[in-house]
DNA sequence: AGGACAATGTGACCTGCGTCACAATGTCAC
DNA sequence: GTGACATTGTGACGCAGGTCACATTGTCCT
């Protein structure tokens, strides 16, 4: 269950006192596992499943921040800098989720030194992640730009087999994915048919499949020059 | 010097074997530490002076991440990821550095297992900033809701004496401060000569004294009904 | 099959802001 | 002071993309 994840090849007794200290349920989906500006009650660890982070703004307007799968661990940064949560997470499926209270998970820490530069470099990768995404959205010229990078990055992180191009299986309405590259629905439906139109995507149901990325990210702007 | 940074309060020992691996040197105004993509040869303290954080776009544009100064570490999460470095930083003044390399650090680590909970606290902050600048970005409605976001963190980050209202003292340029909300030159000038005409603030020569800061957080948008 | 609702496709419109092109200032060196 | 150069102020213009308002298609339930 843990073969990836921050605990993974933990030393035994760690891994044992850490399984002691949790406790785990189920979630339906759009469950809410906590809610932005909360204070930080513990660690979340998806055992299975899937949960969104994402932010909103005063206006009502949403930005995702990522998709938490299998093995990922949420709340861990807030809960060490003891700050209240910073984004909300959504459960997107049912979905078993392990929980770790802050105090027992801080003392864990205090008692197994090791873990933390375990957590330090999971962290790393966090901030490396976010950074990534800030730039993409204040740096891509345009929303087409953005909706490539957010696609080949998907594919990146979820590897797919596929024949002819790259294949995106990203389970997601347009409007989640406006969501996620800060657009709005109409442009993600207008892009990926004009897209479409032009033959570089085909899409069956959930699944994308780019046949020639080189031409997405080469072409500047689509251009109505048909 | 270190009254305040990542290895503030170290047990002697930790910070004596600390300031046999640094090295500290000298560097003049526009100087770079590193380049993004640079494979990560170390740490950098900053022990005077400020540098500034950006990232490059493919078409020149850049976008810039953070200021840091006196105290703060540059290169922790690369460092610990092992991955190149993710962004690039500029002396913004004549500074005096100090500089870790990779393994050594590494090294010290291992030896003091404490610290380590330390960095991840000190990563946990830097993440949320960088949450806290995607939903700016991302989620403001228009450009002068970027700007106040930045002066009054900023003001925040900075804490000046003022009689009235809240006084920002960023000695930037507009340039420099629209490559920090992600916006042209042009729109800066225009924004905050609008708000000065308008009377919300004052400007003296890189000091910016907001009279009126509920006023510029509530309107929306400014609107041209003057 | 048929009805209800979610998800998509599209057109029309409008506006914020980026870009270009200058003019007007400020700043510093000598 | 007097250039030279960096910074700021402004106008004109264009367009990408957000918003509104629908039509169309898909999906699932009974």
């Amino acid at each position: 269950m843990r073969e990836e994840g921050l605990f993974c090849q933990l030393p035994h007794a760690a891994l044992s006192t850490l399984n002691s200290l949790r406790q785990t349920s189920f979630y339906p989906k759009g469950a809410l596992l906590f809610v932005e500006g909360q204070p930080t009650r513990g660690l979340y660890i998806i055992c299975s499943g899937e949960s969104k982070l994402y932010v909103n703004s005063a206006e009502g307007q949403s930005l995702t921040l990522r998709i938490a799968e299998h093995g990922e661990v949420l709340g861990l940064s807030s809960l060490i800098m003891d700050e209240p949560y910073a984004a909300s997470a959504e459960m997107i499926c049912p979905s078993q989720i392990s929980f770790i209270p802050r105090l027992e998970f801080l003392q864990f820490l205090r008692a197994n030194p090791d873990v933390s530069l375990r957590v330090a470099k999971h962290l790393s990768m966090e901030l490396s992640r976010a950074v990534q995404q800030t730039r993409m959205l204040a740096l891509a010229p345009d929303t087409p730009a953005k909706l490539i990078q957010f696609l080949l990055d998907w594919a990146e992180k979820h590897p797919q087999p596929a024949v002819d191009g790259v294949r995106v299986a990203l389970h997601m309405t347009h409007e989640e994915i406006a969501r996620n590259i800060g657009a709005s629905r109409e442009s993600v439906s207008r892009i990926l048919g004009d897209w479409k139109h032009r033959g570089v995507i085909r899409v069956n149901g959930g699944t994308i499949t780019i046949l020639r990325p080189l031409e997405l990210q080469g072409t500047p702007p689509p251009l109505a020059t048909r």
